[in-house]
DNA sequence: ATAGGGTTAG
């Protein structure tokens, strides 16, 4: 009978209410909860079987014995019961426990608050605070930290005054642990002052003992930028631990300070993996990989076993240079070593396999992930995006929703542009209309620059302007580059000056708007109008974006930027593209100088076109792998017109297959062509 | 007689 009570929490809250009040009237007088020597015998006997499963096929064997012995009634049995299956991650399987226990009470509520809170199931821990204050519980010093953990996870910035108007009432604002959960709390809702107020008024801060208070501070002024503070925390604390040290390392990573970071982890006494995992996922973040992937196998090296946020930031180095090689040794590393394929690392595979140009692998990757989320998802769907597969994205969305995942507007961002990519212009309007009708989303502007290149990359430049000028928002500049790609691909000189000149409104200072204004003179030869944007540029003195190429060769990452010479075989590489060019003007390949506009100062020392950060890479590819080889660059740009011209040719001539990862999709050259149909 | 807080990631 106690078995089939079941409360369903979310779905109306006076109706348990109401069935707790009857219940507790009827049934009251049949708890089992014994007090009796021989109850506590098995009671505690219960527990250590409890504590020793492993598994929770385990827990539900003893619950089985459990129910049999008629304790499922019995807080501290319960309370254990919670805890040991939260931890096997069965969240479920607690929730269901808690709510087969009749009169829950607060032992019972801490445990099934934490378990949500530990389980990322942070509102609903939320409301069973709100439930155990009906019902009139108190809440505790053991209940307030998940509680306060949950809300800044969730961003709660309404609910931080009433649960510290709550905790204040209760009698528990100076609890140490209780203290540090509210620092904690108001570091994750970016507010430093409170957190300032909250730490200044704890009177034990300055004892031993108080160093996490200190540290969460340290983590908040970190985050918030202020470095200044951090530091000057980080000195006055009465003592320090690796965390400490690590929260700093951390703070001045983010503000891109390497050399203090570096200075540090060099000076701390005791690194831990999380000190090596900062100082790696740092390098990554701020444009290093290389050096990334250095502190990977260094810390390999020195007998320091990296987690699992180690390899996702190891392999999201891999990403951002498409470092094929390193990236599979990591996954061999992984798959060897007792790392499960989870949510996490399967995501980081995919994402890796897919930039770095192995589509297959990463849809392999993807299927033997069985945990997947909406992110999980969206890198798939993305990817298949950039590599101009609609089908499979338009699949893979339609699986993911079948599944009951609820698409937001990054992923309906990934349909649109697996759309554009295809010139499925009616099939990216239902998605666009379907994302704001049927799933409620708000279009951003990235979504109206999706279908002004849809309607683009179809030659539709009516639409595309007619759209831009009936969106509820201002358009900005990235909006008016996509028509301005469109024009220039379809060669409609006059709407390209228009957006233009937008352009050049609304980003005077931003190179890509010269580079768009010459690149549309140079498409119809008008040499004068090119030359006069160039000296504009110049006088205005507008900063170039720096250009670099990344080739992997046998395991290591070779980087290059326009004009460079400072390979060790820079003469073999300029020689190949001499050869290269040569071979391709007797198949009728003609400088597109329009392009030069990419790295104008380059073409003052060097001769610009001639030495692009992506040929460089191109030629020191063919002369340092194999015949045969696919050949796979990544640009942190968008690939130059008369590169991407280069390419073509250089797969036809040299028989292999050149896979080009741009800064907006990939490219793969085989036998003369472009997956990109010359439109990106 | 039940029990707990911070640092790293996409």
């Amino acid at each position: 009978m106690f078995r089939n009570v079941g409360w369903s929490f979310l779905k109306n809250k006076s109706t348990i209410l109401q069935n707790h009040n009857h219940i507790a009237k009827n049934f009251y007088s049949i708890s089992t909860e014994n007090h009796s020597h021989g109850g506590f015998q098995l009671q505690s006997h219960f527990i250590s079987l409890i504590h020793a499963c492993k598994t929770t096929q385990q827990l539900k064997q003893v619950h089985s014995q459990i129910l049999l012995h008629n304790l499922s009634q019995n807080s501290w049995v319960i309370t254990q019961f919670i805890s040991t299956s939260s931890s096997f991650k069965s969240i479920n399987y607690s929730i269901s426990i808690f709510q087969h226990f009749l009169h829950p009470n607060s032992f019972v509520f801490n445990a099934i608050i934490r378990a949500l809170s530990d389980n990322t199931q942070f509102q609903n821990s939320i409301s069973h605070l709100v439930l155990m204050l009906r019902l009139n519980l108190k809440p505790d010093r053991q209940t307030f930290p998940f509680v306060l953990k949950s809300a800044g996870a969730l961003f709660a910035g309404g609910l931080a005054g009433a649960l510290h108007a709550q905790i204040a009432i209760l009698g528990v604002e100076f609890d140490s642990f209780v203290r540090v959960s509210l620092v904690d709390m108001y570091v994750k809702l970016e507010m430093l002052d409170l957190t300032l107020r909250v730490f200044h008024e704890t009177p034990e801060r300055n004892k031993l003992g108080s160093i996490l208070l200190w540290n969460v501070l340290i983590n908040g002024c970190s985050r918030a930028g202020d470095l200044g503070q951090a530091s000057e925390l980080f000195e006055a604390m009465p003592e320090r631990n690796t965390a400490s040290w690590n929260s700093l390392i951390n703070g001045f990573m983010r503000i891109r300070d390497l050399e203090r970071a570096m200075e540090l982890f060099f000076r701390m006494p005791e690194k831990n993996v999380v000190s090596w995992t900062t100082m790696l996922a740092g390098f990554s973040q701020n444009g290093d990989p290389e050096r990334a992937l250095a502190m990977f196998h260094r810390m390999l090296e020195e007998g320091v076993r990296p987690n699992d946020h180690t390899v996702v930031s190891a392999l999201s180095a891999c990403t951002r240079v498409g470092a094929l090689e390193a990236g599979v040794w990591i996954h061999n590393y992984v798959s060897s070593n007792g790392f499960r394929l989870n949510r996490e690392i399967g995501t980081a595979l995919v994402d890796m396999y897919a930039k770095c140009g192995k589509i297959e692998s990463a849809s392999r990757v993807f299927c033997e992930t069985k945990e997947k989320n909406l992110l999980t998802w969206s890198v798939m769907i993305w990817c298949w995006a950039i590599h101009g597969c609609s089908e499979q994205a338009l699949q893979c969305f339609e699986r993911m929703k079948s599944t009951g995942i609820k698409p937001d507007e990054v992923v309906v961002l990934a349909i649109l542009t697996a759309c554009s990519h295809s010139g499925l212009v009616d099939q990216g309007l239902i998605f666009f209309n379907s994302m704001r009708f049927d799933h409620l989303i708000e279009p951003t502007v990235k979504h109206y620059t999706c279908l002004v290149d849809l309607f683009g990359w179809a030659g539709r430049l009516e639409e595309a302007l007619s759209f831009i000028e009936s969106m509820p928002i201002k358009p900005d500049f990235v909006i008016w580059g996509a028509l301005f790609c469109a024009c220039r691909a379809h060669k409609n000189i006059k709407m390209a000056e228009l957006a233009s000149e937008k352009i050049q409104q609304l980003e005077p200072r931003h190179i890509g708007s010269y580079i768009f204004l010459s690149n549309i003179y140079a498409a119809v030869g008008r040499w004068e109008d090119v030359e006069r944007v160039r000296l504009t540029m110049k006088n205005r003195g507008v900063e170039k974006d720096p250009g670099w190429s990344y080739i992997e060769v046998e395991g290591q990452v070779h980087s290059f930027v326009a004009g460079d010479r400072g390979h060790k075989r820079s003469e073999d590489i300029y020689l190949k593209l001499e050869e290269l060019v040569l071979g391709a003007r007797e198949q009728g390949y003609m400088p597109d100088t329009g392009w030069v506009l990419h790295n104008i100062e380059e073409e003052e020392k060097e001769d610009a076109l001639g030495s692009h950060s992506e040929k460089l890479a191109l030629a020191f590819g063919l002369i340092s792998t194999p015949p045969g080889m696919a050949i796979r660059i990544v640009k942190n740009l968008r690939v130059c017109g008369d590169c991407h011209s280069m390419m073509k040719y250089a797969s036809k001539m040299s028989n292999r297959e050149i896979i080009l990862r741009d800064i907006k999709r990939f490219h793969h050259f085989k036998d003369g062509a472009c997956t990109c149909m010359d439109y990106w």
